[in-house]
DNA sequence: ATTCATATTTGTAATGGTTACAAAATTAAA
DNA sequence: TTTAATTTTGTAACCATTACAAATATGAAT
């Protein structure tokens, strides 16, 4: 039952108008899994849209997050990323390789106290630790 | 069975030589867990040590944060906020107000999966949403 | 098509948190 | 008291992000 996603329908379903950067914009997002920063899409992009400007994808990254199509990934000292997945997960930073990992975590055994009558929108669960190819690297 | 806490001790016992400015900061960062930025430790302690530098402010928090004896809490996308909480716990940030509330969880509840043969050494659970003060005003 | 209003994109300049760096000050040892 | 090592300080630089206004593209109405 899985639709081929579109990413017209997707922006349009979102309110928002589906231009030609937004369209490619959205397409590298949800196709480049890993999390990638706003330079990282704007060099890509660039080679296919050689008048992109670097204001176009941090505006465009923005939107869509406000639209909540996509999540920002705040795990870096410095920089923003971004992630296209639509499912729960967490992110894990290796600090020794940068890589970032995703994984799975049960969310609905989470029992959290402190925060009666609070609206909850949006859980971010990070692991920094060391990966496995790192681990084994240096042993 | 709680032992008055000694900041020039902590400071050696986590290998850090206990100089005049690493005492005040540490100190402040003890006691006030308002999750203050490098800013307002430096604001606030200028006051007391006038010729006190924004790069020791700096320095000083990143160096207690490498020997483990505060956390750097990641939760603005602009700032880092820092955090002399010992026991184990998440953040929530309100989205209306600003203001960041601790909460507890229970850590053995949080199972992983994709993450087999990782390191973990430091886990973050940060929440997004409006605070119960919030909530109650606008409605 | 043409005009007009609106939305989007672009490029440059500014912002602001953080870091690099070297000089000054402090501390510790000999 | 000298000397070396450590810490602190202040300024300059860095760099991701945002502000802003001009340029471009889009869409509707005539």
């Amino acid at each position: 039952m899985n639709k081929i996603q579109n990413a017209s329908e997707d922006l349009l379903n979102a309110g928002i108008k589906p231009s030609y950067q937004r369209i490619k914009i959205y397409e590298f997002i949800i196709k480049n899994l890993t999390h990638p920063t706003v330079e990282t899409v704007y060099k890509k992009l660039s080679k296919e849209i050689p008048t992109l400007s670097r204001t176009t994808v941090y505006n465009t990254l923005k939107l869509f997050e406000k639209k909540e199509l996509i999540r920002s990934v705040n795990i870096e000292e410095n920089e923003m990323r971004y992630d296209g997945q639509k499912h729960i997960h967490g992110h894990f930073k290796c600090t020794v390789c940068g890589e970032i990992f995703d994984f799975n975590y049960n969310y609905n055994d989470l029992e959290f106290s402190g925060l009666d009558d609070f609206v909850l929108n949006q859980t971010d669960v990070m692991i920094k630790g060391i990966c496995k190819k790192c681990r084994i690297k240096n042993s």
